[in-house]
DNA sequence: CGATGACAGAACACCGTGTTCGGCAAGGAA
DNA sequence: TTCCTTGCCGAACACGGTGTTCTGTCATCG
């Protein structure tokens, strides 16, 4: 893939730009694959002769830097000395830090999903409000949304999972891990222990 | 709304019926508004009275309970009583297991973005394999979804809101929120403190 | 300097969407 | 029951985006 034909690489580039771009302006449902290869100038035949669709385009945007980060996190397994605690999220801030373009793009495409949107925004807002409410010694925003995820992943996979805990054991674990991080993100103990 | 037609009442409940099921069977992307309207035996004109579009039907699927939910969410607003930390997460997990249908087709639909699930299953992993070495004493599996999930919305926040703080401040706010809950879930303190 | 194959352009069939129309029948009120 | 309102049906249609096919041209590499 490296040493093919000059036009090759040429063609990929501009179709993976262009898409880029697009999607940033537009977001991602509304990028029409003519407007692809209008902006990359390129014909459509030559399109599909590299991707099967859109979304295979999509993905090819991201599979450099994917394996570039898959290797900086493989670089911290267990086993290996105790690196610093920070570094592997360090690495992945970094990495989307750097590569800010695409990542701008690949948050660009909707969750498509009104239902989960709905969740996300309720648990965010009920937490950013229990929490200036209490008193936090860090954004408020960052916690919200921090816990609101971690949150909806949990019950995204309890679902997906076919409920393997019954609702009141699943919501204690939840209720476990958030806990301590609440408490720690508050100016004090907390007085009346929210979650 | 409630004092309508019966005709109206049955033809959108049909409708919302069919699209649940199918969505559970082929989710929600390879599922057609024919499809729908032939399972739900409805015409074509019809279902266009009732919704703008298939998304408009989905979302109809989780309005009741959206708002039952919002209901339930508002009663223990702050302020209140300095109720049960537990409850706000209980009465989330205890609405997904009592509507499991409509959760089970709200979460088959898929993320739709490569990327995103790349990252999420990337750091899940990672989670899993320093987890389990660490030795935890709570469900390894859900403990790497559940702050795989914090980490993934942080960062979707942090690229979608324009990098709000350097990448470095980001990742330790990350941190912090997330070494205390690692460390509650760990047997011990945890030797080599991970993140 | 060839031979290869990447590319353009236009035309095409296909599928899913959302709209239009005339006619039918089920619902609610008198 | 009668009447009339209104939801519903079915078929047809235009539209837009997708992915394919064919023919000819030109850049690239050996």
């Amino acid at each position: 893939m490296a040493g093919t034909d000059r036009r090759v690489r040429r063609t990929r580039r501009a179709l993976q730009q262009a898409l880029v771009s697009l999607v940033i302006e537009r977001g991602y449902e509304r990028t029409t694959v003519q407007e692809v290869l209008d902006r990359a100038d390129v014909g459509r035949t030559t399109f599909y002769a590299h991707f099967r669709d859109k979304d295979a385009l999509f993905a090819s945007c991201f599979d450099d830097l994917a394996e570039e980060l898959r290797t900086e996190l493989a670089a911290m397994q267990p086993g290996l000395p105790p690196a610093d605690p920070v570094r592997p999220i360090g690495v992945v801030f970094g990495h989307a830090h750097r590569h800010r373009e695409v990542y701008r793009a690949i948050c660009r495409r909707p969750q498509a999903n009104p239902a989960l949107a709905f969740l996300h925004r309720q648990v965010a807002d009920l937490l950013r409000e229990h929490l200036s409410d209490a008193g936090a010694r860090m954004p408020v925003d960052v916690m919200a949304e921090y816990h609101a995820g971690a949150l909806l992943a949990l019950l995204i996979w309890w679902v997906t999972n076919d409920f393997p805990y019954g609702p009141d054991e699943i919501a204690r674990l939840c209720q476990t891990m958030m806990a301590p991080a609440v408490m720690a993100g508050l100016r004090d103990g907390g007085p009346h222990g929210l979650a």
